[in-house]
DNA sequence: GCCACTTTGTGCCTGCGTTCACAAATGGCT
DNA sequence: AGCCATTTGTGAACGCAGGCACAAAGTGGC
């Protein structure tokens, strides 16, 4: 029996919208009461209705099914699934009740249907082609992880602005030159583009991108992009995440400043 | 008063929901909200009452300042600062009404002011030292990013289980076994451990990190971390960002199937 | 010194996301 | 066949966060 309890750990990257139109703005979460009619038996169309939050959860609820599924576990209790993905077990089954009711009373879940489903959910049947732009250190890394192939994301262009780094191969892809990123991006019907150059770089980088017709775009650069309305915009600031943690560490500080000590940077009186 | 509320970490309390709720006046949201109580005028104590999406808020902004007062800005204005940040400016107010009134009504903010506050809020007065594990693809683009030591996160500590790493120079630091792990840890004083380990390994650095005094972790792992109570746990996953965006794909794939195209990956008919 | 203008700080309302608790469904056991 | 243990699915409540709008507070012009 486990005592360990939830762990939080938010998503980690922020949404960005172009202030650009006010008025139109209407953020993605349909503004129309939209009702979730029951009688939606589209699983497309549910889609709509499922909260942001919710999404990434399913992301994480995947990933725990299918090491289960290797494991060979065939069904599984939402008090099982929730444990091992660190959550709430009402939640999650609100999380699974968004995409229908596809468990069975007194058993749980059907692994492989419930991983179809999220599957289904979150558009994983389809391949998504990524661009990574920017080779330098993390886009070296991004560009020779074999996880997001395995994964439906493969990574198929690769650019940069360093003449030196031009042609070069980078996990078995030939570097382009970004001036190419709207042709190639086109041509070989890139979707997600990720953006790994210096922060000075990377507004006119996005703006290739979205030239390219490339739908979304995952951030590292510490800067806000602009963009479209129809372009979608996720960050990952690691600046950001390590200044969350050091707010915590001095929160703690503060609060446990009488002598009982429980890790490093507090002095011990 | 350390006054441990808020945390959803919700331990053993089952608190039954009668309908009379006899135990306090708390149920009704009209009254006192409690919050920004008795919050001293302490600016240390005040910190518990932030919200958590504020400090990541927070950090931004404190970002974006930084460049305003590199480019010899004085002052901004909520709306200045705001439209940078991409945010409301009724949502930037209130997050910097957190840390006090340092505003001046009429004119804008003090750049330099603010700064200050929002670091010494943030905690970023004194210096956290980080630990990085598994010095691979990703560990080699930490290690070696100039971004963190600058903004006082210095990286001083290496660690990873390949032997041929072991005492080889990266970015400047040699990396160490982690068997060494906890004594290293303690020693140094770090206070954040980043894993950067494949998932299967994560958990077991993670333990050795939390022996080594580590108050605060970032996980880029694919995997939940169990810590004790008093360890932060923040996760940066990639895949699950893709996912998130992959899901606004086919969303929007699906509500624009009538022939408009807005990018690549949808078939014109 | 007064007035008009600018901008902050915040009370209030709305809506979303989380949590609780329980009825309904289901399978296994006797 | 009937009952019990188990587990799902969800209605309802609760609390947080976001956004509007306005009073308070200050600046600058005249
Ligand atoms: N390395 C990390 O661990 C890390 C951590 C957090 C954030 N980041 C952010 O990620 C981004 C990349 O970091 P990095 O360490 O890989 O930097 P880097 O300097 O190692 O690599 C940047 C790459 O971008 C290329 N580049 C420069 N200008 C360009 C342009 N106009 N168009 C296309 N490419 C261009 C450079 O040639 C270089 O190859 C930065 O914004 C950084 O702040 C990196
Ligand atoms: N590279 C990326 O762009 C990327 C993207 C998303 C997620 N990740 C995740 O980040 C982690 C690291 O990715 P990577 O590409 O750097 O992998 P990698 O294989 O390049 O590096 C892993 C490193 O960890 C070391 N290691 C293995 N077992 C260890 C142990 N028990 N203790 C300490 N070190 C150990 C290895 O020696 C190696 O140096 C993985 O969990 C991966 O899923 C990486």
């Amino acid at each position: 029996m486990v005592a360990q309890r939830g762990r939080r750990n938010g998503a980690a990257a922020k949404r960005t919208r172009t202030p650009a139109a006010p008025d139109a703005d209407n953020a993605p979460t349909a503004e129309m009461p939209a009702v979730a009619e029951a009688a939606g038996a589209d699983p497309e169309a549910r889609a709509k209705s499922i909260p942001e939050a919710a999404v990434a959860r399913l992301a994480v609820y995947l990933r725990v099914l299918s090491g289960m599924a290797d494991q060979g576990s065939t069904t599984v209790s939402s008090e099982e699934l929730s444990n091992a993905a660190g959550v709430n077990s009402a939640k999650l089954r609100k999380d699974l009740s968004y995409l229908g009711s596809y468990g069975t009373r007194g058993v749980g879940y059907d692994v492989a249907v419930l991983i179809g489903h999220i599957e289904r959910t979150l558009g994983l049947t389809r391949q998504h082609k990524v661009a990574v732009v920017g080779i330098g250190n993390l886009g070296h890394a991004l560009a020779n992880y074999g996880g997001f192939p395995g994964r439906g994301f493969p990574v198929e262009a690769l650019f940069d602005i360093d003449p030196d780094l031009i042609g070069v191969p980078v996990g078995g892809l030939p570097v382009s030159h970004i001036e190419d990123i709207p042709a190639v991006c086109t041509e070989r019907q890139i979707s997600i583009g990720v953006v790994a150059t210096p922060p000075t770089a990377a507004q006119s980088v996005c703006d290739r991108l979205v030239a390219g017709g490339v739908q979304c775009i995952l951030n590292f650069a510490p800067v806000v992009l602009q963009v479209p309305e129809h372009v979608e915009v996720r960050k990952v600031d690691l600046a950001v995440e390590l200044q969350i943690l050091s707010f915590h560490v001095a929160r703690r500080a503060d609060s446990e400043m009488n002598g009982s000590v429980t890790g490093n940077g507090v002095v011990v009186p």
